[in-house]
DNA sequence: GTCTATATACGGATAGAC
DNA sequence: GTCTATCCGTATATAGAC
């Protein structure tokens, strides 16, 4: 259902760079940027890239330092790729999925399942997005601030369309967006400790719909489930 | 209502050092360590604390290199000293405020708001717990996930307590708790977005109780009010 | 207790061979 | 395209004067 290959990326940034670029062959660069990135967001995600130094990142590629530095300017711009990759890539997907709906009710359902799966198929680059931010730059920082607004505004539009219908009761729905987010984001932020009570995506999926919809639906407006989203039980 | 102070927390520090501590009279030390602290949490939520040298310390601190070191060993040690501080005085407030309450559905409320003023009155420890932790060594980061998995185990408990009352709905405390969580940490990790809209802590506290009792109380259960939790009107 | 000056190492980045 | 060797700035930490 969401599925993004790493190698679809890497092509697409190739095919942005333009002529500035050091590697001639397109395999080659889809190859090894590849394993960049990988590693990069590895090393990363576990002691931050501040502190991920190049020779880590040297070490953990296979590439040489002097290779490396054919596949970006320097440490800063490795950094932006990363970000702006993270970036352009969720805002696509979310505005892409939501696309076809019109039932709000249902279309909430799609934009919170939507942006659950996308996060748990990209875990290490939505958890670098949101880590790294605040290393950037005004500018990169700016994005990022904008990016999170962004995909917030998706989910308070369909909440303000419901509640123009009657389907929905009459809240905040840019706070209800935002709380929405907020859960949103535990998923992939503290994975460990999801994994470590061995919920799946799919449960707490579930759970957050139940959560939302208790809240947002007028009691007598349960949506016509495609998933059968029934409640989700006792531990 | 909740209040920390500042010269408290040094003074408990030096109390707890023992010997092995360089500097002599009580007063300098709380004082110097105080700025320090102050300038070692902003500049850190800032650009990170990796990113931050010891001479940008020095310079905001007042204090020279070689001073700081008087009041460290190092770099890790002051990550260290942050962390535990901020852990403790958690820990300890969450515990205490909580205490005297009998009736779940107070309890709840008291618990969240407790824990998001909190969050607010201390801003940048709770910022800066959260977002450097991943920087810690192995120990450092199993405490913290401690601590995050102990606040949780307090409000998952009131939810239990409420259910097993038959107040509350019959649905996963624990995961009601980690959602509970997320949507608490939301309001001191995206202060930016939440000044940007001229929302107060009072508010957001209103909207997330409305939000969770939504979920978790039975209909006909709203709990005696003393703050009158009324509703919060669209934006 | 706090300062200045400095030892020492490590990180980012580049030059030039292959 | 990739490697090795190296430059050079900056970082942590300390020594020793005041």
């Amino acid at each position: 259902m969401v599925h993004v290959s790493k190698q679809d990326i890497c092509r697409e940034i190739y095919a942005r760079k333009g002529g500035d670029i050091k590697i001639k062959k397109e395999k080659t660069f889809v190859k090894n940027l590849a394993r960049i990135f990988d590693a990069a967001l590895k090393i990363s995600n576990e002691k931050g890239f501040a502190a991920m130094s190049m020779r880590d990142l040297s070490r953990a590629s296979g590439l040489s330092m002097g290779a490396l530095y054919a596949y970006f300017s320097g440490k800063d711009e490795l950094l932006e790729m990363l970000q702006r990759t993270g970036r352009t890539i969720t805002i696509r997907m979310l505005t892409e999925q939501t696309a076809g709906e019109i039932d709000p009710r249902v279309k909430l359902r799609t934009a919170v399942l939507t942006h659950l799966f996308l996060s748990e198929a990209m875990q290490p680059w939505f958890y670098f997005f949101y880590m790294e931010a605040k290393n950037m730059n005004e500018e990169g920082r700016e994005k990022a601030k904008a990016a999170e607004l962004a995909t917030e505004k998706v989910l308070a539009d369909i909440i303000r369309e419901g509640r123009d219908l009657g389907l929905f009761n009459d809240r905040n729905a840019l706070m209800t967006a935002a709380v929405i987010k907020a859960m949103l984001q535990d998923w992939y932020l503290k994975r460990w400790k999801y994994a470590g009570r061995n919920i799946t995506v799919d449960q707490y999926g579930r759970f957050l719909i139940d959560f939302i919809e208790a809240f947002c639906l007028r009691p007598d407006q349960k949506p016509p489930s495609p998933g059968e989203g029934g409640e989700s039980g006792p531990e």
